[in-house]
Order: structure tokens, then C-alpha cells, then sequence
DNA sequence: ATTAATTATGACAAAAATAGTAACATATTT
DNA sequence: AAATATGTTACTATTTTTGTCATAATTAAT
């Protein structure tokens, strides 16, 4: 069993975690290009970022996306949010119903725990803690290409 | 976005609470019934179970499954491995590959620390814990038809 | 031994979710 | 108004998930 996140997702952390580097405002092409996310969906990507109040875009000549605030303020579940919509803590565990209004399920006080441990640790978690760190993946793919 | 199992998750959930409660061998067709595994699917979950040493399966005449051990000694985690495979902490949250063996992402540690988190959660409850609990969905279904 | 009851397994089909594309609309600057 | 960007919606292809069917293997009772 894996935990893991959507493409998009995963593309939504990409790319906050380059502009989150960057600092400055980046056009969709060079950010497509540099956190290898494709074109097309990016757009809609950039969009929700955009709504959630992640970035700031701007259209026309010079326009681009930046971060709307600082990285350090930007936590992990902001991003995933923002890209694969809010959570819903309310889904019961054994059953493919809500949970809580009413009758819960055997798990539901256990359940609503364990997901809580979840959230602690994506709300402790900010881009920032990621823009000066480890070697990244795009980095070592660009040295790589260089030889 | 929904921390969700799969629905074969859920039906192991379902099927190791009821032979928890039940404390006895029971057949597959009860099984179905009263934790509402479809009867087909139910045969399939019930031999990985079996494989993963949780339950104990007897075919033939006055056969059927029961736990392997007591409710204590079976793990949320136990439960959910079994029915949806090993966790695999090594992949990635940002790409879609593995991770930490060679260069690791930027969220690499962190996230590692994120899956732990979880799986510490999983570890820490057991059937026992909801043996005796609520009122399951079961009874509550069944109260209900009763009118 | 034969029969009936029961689990075990692998192939297949249907349905649903996901990922990605294309086309078009809107906004901004020069 | 022309050029450069992002924003939005609908569609399509692919993959994954879910469930079914048919059949084999196992066990107990007679």
C-alpha cells in the first residue's frame, strides 16, 4: 500500500516548491519546463493554486505566477488542499458513508484520531522547509544532462 | 481530499470486526451477510487473510473462518496490510519513483516522518478496541429492517 | 467410496476514477 | 488592435478498481 498523492498533487508541490525557490514571478512555460509539469494541465493547476490564494498570476505581457506569501507561511496541507480539494474528515473508515452525524461506525472516534496525526504533521510542514534542502530531483536531472 | 481505503479495505475492517466479535468459526455466507462483503469477493478476502496468517480458514462440511489470534493481537495495521498489500514508505510524495535509494526528493525526510506518523497510529489500535464498542452499523442496520 | 458442503483460485467483464489534450475565453500590456 | 499570458470547460483515452463466473481443491458425513 503506498500513500500517495494524485499526479496532481504531486505537480502542485513541484511547482510551489520551485517558485518557492525562484522568489520571483515565473511564466507557465518556464515552470512547466523546470518542474517538469505538462503545459496544458498546468494552466488548471496554476488556476486552483491560484483561487486556494497560494499564488498570485497575472495575465498579459510580463504576467506569470508567484507565491502569494512567504514560504514559511505555506504549509504542506495548504498545498494539498488546494490541489485535490480540502479534507473531509467525516468519512467513516469501514463504511463507504459520513461518519459522526448519527451513528459512528465501530472506528470512528479511533479514525478521526488517527487522521488528526495526519493533519498535525501536513500543517507543521512549510515550503520552506524545503527550499534550501537536499539536492533536488531537478537539480541532479539537470547535472546529469550536462555530463 | 478523503483518507480513504479501498473497498476491499473496508470490507476486511468489516469482516475482522464481525469474527472479532463473534469469537467463532464462522462460514463464509454468514460472513457475507453480517459484515455485507459481497459473497463472491468475500472468498477472495478471506484467502488473503488466511495467507496473511490473520485468519485461520477451514474448507469443507462445517468449515468456515476464525481469527488466527486473539482480537488484541491484531493490528489496524495488520488488518490493512493484509488487505491492500505492504505499506511502501520508499515512494516518493513529488515523482513518481522511488525514493531515498540515490538522490532523494526535497521532501524525502520529511515525508518519511509524515508515513510514520500514520503507521505508528496504525500499530498503536488493535481489533480489541472495537470489540466492544459503539454500536456498529450492523446493528444499527438491523435494528432499523426491525422497524 | 460417494456425496455434499465449503473454501481457493484464476480469468474475465463492467464500471469508475485518473490523466491528459484540445479548444476556446478572458485579461493585460504595449 | 496586436501580442502575450492566464482561465475555463468539455472531451477522450487509459488505467485502476470492483465485482462476477467458472472451476478446482479440501473436508466431513454417510
Amino acid at each position: 500500500m503506498r500513500l500517495e498523492l494524485s499526479s496532481e498533487g504531486r505537480y502542485a508541490l513541484r511547482a510551489l516548491v520551485y517558485l518557492a525557490r525562484s522568489g520571483e514571478r515565473e511564466k507557465a512555460d518556464r515552470i512547466s519546463e523546470e518542474a517538469r509539469v505538462p503545459r496544458r494541465l498546468l494552466a488548471r493547476l496554476l488556476a486552483k493554486l491560484s483561487h486556494a490564494g497560494l499564488v498570485e498570476s497575472q495575465a498579459g505581457r510580463g504576467g506569470g505566477s508567484a507565491l502569494a506569501r512567504p514560504p514559511g507561511e505555506i504549509t504542506l496541507r495548504d498545498a494539498v488542499e488546494a490541489a485535490e480539494g480540502p479534507f473531509d474528515v467525516t468519512h467513516c473508515i469501514m463504511e463507504e458513508r459520513i461518519c459522526g452525524t448519527g451513528q459512528p461506525c465501530a472506528m470512528h472516534d479511533a479514525w478521526i484520531e488517527g487522521q488528526n496525526a495526519i493533519l498535525e504533521y501536513l500543517d507543521s510542514q512549510t515550503l520552506d522547509d524545503f527550499v534550501e534542502d537536499t539536492v533536488s530531483h531537478t537539480d541532479w536531472a539537470q547535472r546529469r544532462s550536462r555530463g
